[in-house]
RNA sequence: UGGGGAGUGGCCUAGUGGUAAGGCAACCGGCUGUUAACCGGUCGAUCGCAGGUUCGAAUCCUGCCUCCCCAGCCA
């Protein structure tokens, strides 16, 4: 019988077949140990004279770090092993003898890994933070589906739209000049948010700056909620409705993971409502007393949002930020024209900003006149603006970063860990 | 793009003017309970590239390349 290595403990006594690669092995004298793993667990097979056969004795010599190899035995519960369980080997059967497997049990530097990440991702660490990523994923999609939103796939090519042009990848589109890889998919959302009231994207989005730092990628994913009649308060309430379900449906999954990730995840209880909330205004005054130099007016740098956060330990609103440093779609504060509605869901623990949303702007002339401020092709927004002529409603959306989300929780020093083929400035390979 | 740091066998590191050292991996041998096993042995480097200084350069100087970290942009 074949069995995965997770569901060995349904099968103690019997004789199985487990399929995997090598993930290490030993001998001491007349017994040897192959560790397998087989992407579920790890099992370590135990080969001794009198129970494996002369056969099996053979592979065991040949086989090397990563090889492809059938194990098949006794499962036995076995206190000293990892997982609980162990095999008696009778028989072991190659599929494929590996070459020499260039990533070693020791140390190895970033660039050498990444180079070698189709790999790395074997290696248990990488394992781990795949899987809870998946379980994020899900958990995202699950909190979606139970509040009756609708999933709408938006264009990943798209003509002149968007917040700004300079950061947007090219290609030629047919006969119709330059098209773009999608920066957000939140303009197409609002369309669709006007037909089936609450709807979200979630799917890759590309930017083209060069930016070199821990938190950014030119490729990522990105979830966007767009909700009809929302306001900017019921959107905040969504995004720590949402953060909160993450957070408390992979501490009740991904222990495991945590585990191996050797993730204190102390820090991750602590996430629980309501989240702080702290006007710009507020913000702006908090910092200048803490010794910062930022003006207000300005968006806040690394070094400011990570003052702001010593004080907190779990994530921060900041809300109702400038005009002048956001985009051209949000919505002024009617009392307070110089600022929008709109907020920053901050990280704890150095991770930055999680999430931007605000409401949108609903009126067409305001619209109108936003766009030709931001000196954008009007041309190119009549669609938009035509979701402002037929039936306006308020409305608000957020987006929130899938690979920051997965560094946090994670507790990861960087993004590139965080998705299986990071794209980044310099790195297109594999 | 700016600031800082680093490039030494397949991998990780030591060596800062006197002719390259250790660990991991690989290979050979030993051990009947190993688990980043252990013990003995073997293999393997024109020290990122190009020039220069010097009797002599991995080491000092100049230029270039690559990578890492930080900043900006943002999710």
């Amino acid at each position: 019988m074949i069995a995965e290595i997770k569901n060995l403990n349904q099968h103690a006594g019997q004789t199985v077949t487990v399929r995997g690669w090598l993930y290490q092995k030993r001998s001491s004298g007349k017994v040897r140990f192959a560790v397998m793993r087989d992407g579920t667990g790890y099992l370590q097979g135990v080969l001794a004279q009198g129970t494996g056969s002369d056969a099996a004795f053979s592979v065991f010599e040949q086989l090397t770090q990563e090889s492809s190899f059938t194990m098949t035995g006794i499962v036995r519960e076995e206190k000293r092993a990892p997982g609980g369980y162990e095999m008696t080997v009778t028989d072991l059967g190659v599929i494929q003898i590996a070459g020499e497997y260039p990533i070693t049990p020791k140390e190895h530097g970033p660039s050498f890994l990444m180079d070698n990440r189709h790999l790395w991702l074997r290696s248990s660490r990488q394992h781990a933070i795949m899987r809870v990523r998946n379980e994020i994923v899900m958990a995202i999609r699950q909190f979606f589906y139970d509040r009756g939103f609708i999933l709408i796939d938006t264009p990943i090519l798209t003509g002149a739209i968007g917040e700004t042009a300079t950061t947007l990848f090219e290609t030629e589109y047919f006969d119709l000049g330059k098209a773009y890889l999608a920066q957000t998919g939140q303009l197409y959302v609002e369309a669709a948010a006007m037909a089936h009231g609450k709807v979200y994207c979630f799917g890759p989005t590309f930017r083209a700056e060069k930016s070199k730092t821990r938190k950014h990628l030119n490729e990522f994913w990105m979830i966007e909620p767009e909700v009809a009649f929302n306001d900017s308060e019921a959107n905040m309430q969504l995004q720590e409705d949402l953060i909160c379900y993450i957070v408390t449906r992979v501490l009740e999954r991904s222990r495991a993971e945590f585990t191996v990730l050797e993730r204190d995840t102390s820090k991750l209880e602590l996430v629980k409502p309501p989240f702080p909330r702290l006007s710009y205004d507020d913000a702006i005054a908090r910092l200048r007393r803490a010794g910062m130099t930022i003006e207000w007016g300005n968006d806040f740098g690394a070094p400011d949002e990570e003052k702001l956060m010593e004080e907190y330990d779990r994530p921060l609103f900041v809300f109702n930020w400038p005009t002048e440093c956001k985009a051209f779609y949000m919505k002024r504060d009617p009392n307070r024209p110089d600022t929008v509605l709109c907020d920053d869901l901050l990280a704890p623990e150095g991770y930055g900003e999680l999430v931007g949303g605000s409401q949108r702007e609903d009126d067409l002339e305001l619209l109108r006149e936003r766009i030709r401020e931001h000196k954008l092709p009007l041309e190119s927004y009549e669609w938009y603006l035509d979701l402002r002529r037929y039936g306006s409603v308020p409305h608000a959306g957020f987006g929130l970063g899938l690979e920051r989300t997965v560094a946090w929780i994670c507790g990861l020093d960087h993004v590139r860990e965080t998705i299986p083929f990071a794209r980044t400035l310099g790195r297109l390979y594999p």
